[in-house]
DNA sequence: CTCTATTATCTAGTTAACTAGAGATTGATG
DNA sequence: CATCAATCTCTAGTTAACTAGATAATAGAG
């Protein structure tokens, strides 16, 4: 057997997804021409295929035409549950679960200005007087 | 073509990476042994297969047999490189380069408990210093 | 030095993730 | 209503990531 295919959107899929999240119903073609502004030119037939097997998996929905005949996709699945979800993901792969390391990792990844760094730390305030 | 391989570790790389990185130079049974401890029973040739690939990927490095004929391998990339590597891929990939966003998000993924708050309040404010 | 248990090489098969062409269909146009 | 241009369906091909067997090679036992 291959890989088993994790429950997250492939990389084609994801692009496809956040294309979708920026403009809700959207055709074959609106989604070609997206995807070839970000730099990646697929064939219209390509699109189409990605788009069922993403029907099929659950991530968009068919939609019946309005007045013509192309067919329009809704995404089914949000940006946060997919950016968490694959977030997690990473956390226990590779960090072993630990939140702390992700956080030290991304210091070092990202260069962070100082309204960021305060912003940050005005978040983790609130989180820890919730905890309290 | 298929998807053009980004030039991260794979999932199964990834395990016998993090097994490798615990004990340094490893023969083919003992990465065997290690993954069938964390679940994951393979027949020896096809660890030996992987072994060789990552060979090729110059993700580890095969060393001659010390008295016996079982090779031994080595790791050539560290923990922190593919961590920080897979990290920075996805922020990039899935939140758009906003590190605030990743840590928005590992809140909501990760519970954690008042010491590894106080913990990140440190680490961020020694983070602030530094950036002035 | 012969035998055997272990280990390596070579070959090959499966599946998911793409990629796209050939041809059927059909809304819109004149 | 015939034609065209856009859109869809069906089929098929490629590559990476696994997965492993059949067979060869050899260190070490006796």
């Amino acid at each position: 057997m291959a890989r088993p295919s994790s429950e997250h959107p492939t990389e084609l899929e994801l692009q496809i997804l956040k294309i979708m999240w920026d403009a809700q119903p959207m055709t074959v073609r609106e989604v070609r021409d997206a995807l070839e502004q970000s730099g990646r030119d697929l064939a219209h037939t390509t699109v189409i295929t990605m788009l069922s097997t993403m029907v099929d998996k659950g991530q968009i929905e068919k939609l019946e035409p309005l007045q013509g005949k192309a067919f329009r996709f809704s995404p089914l699945i949000g940006r946060d549950d997919v950016s968490k979800g694959m977030l997690g993901d990473l956390v226990e792969r590779v960090f072993d679960g630990s939140a702390e390391a992700v956080m030290l990792s991304l210091f070092d990844v990202k260069e962070l200005n100082e309204d960021e760094l305060a912003n940050l730390r005005k978040l983790l305030n609130k989180k820890m007087r919730e905890s309290k």
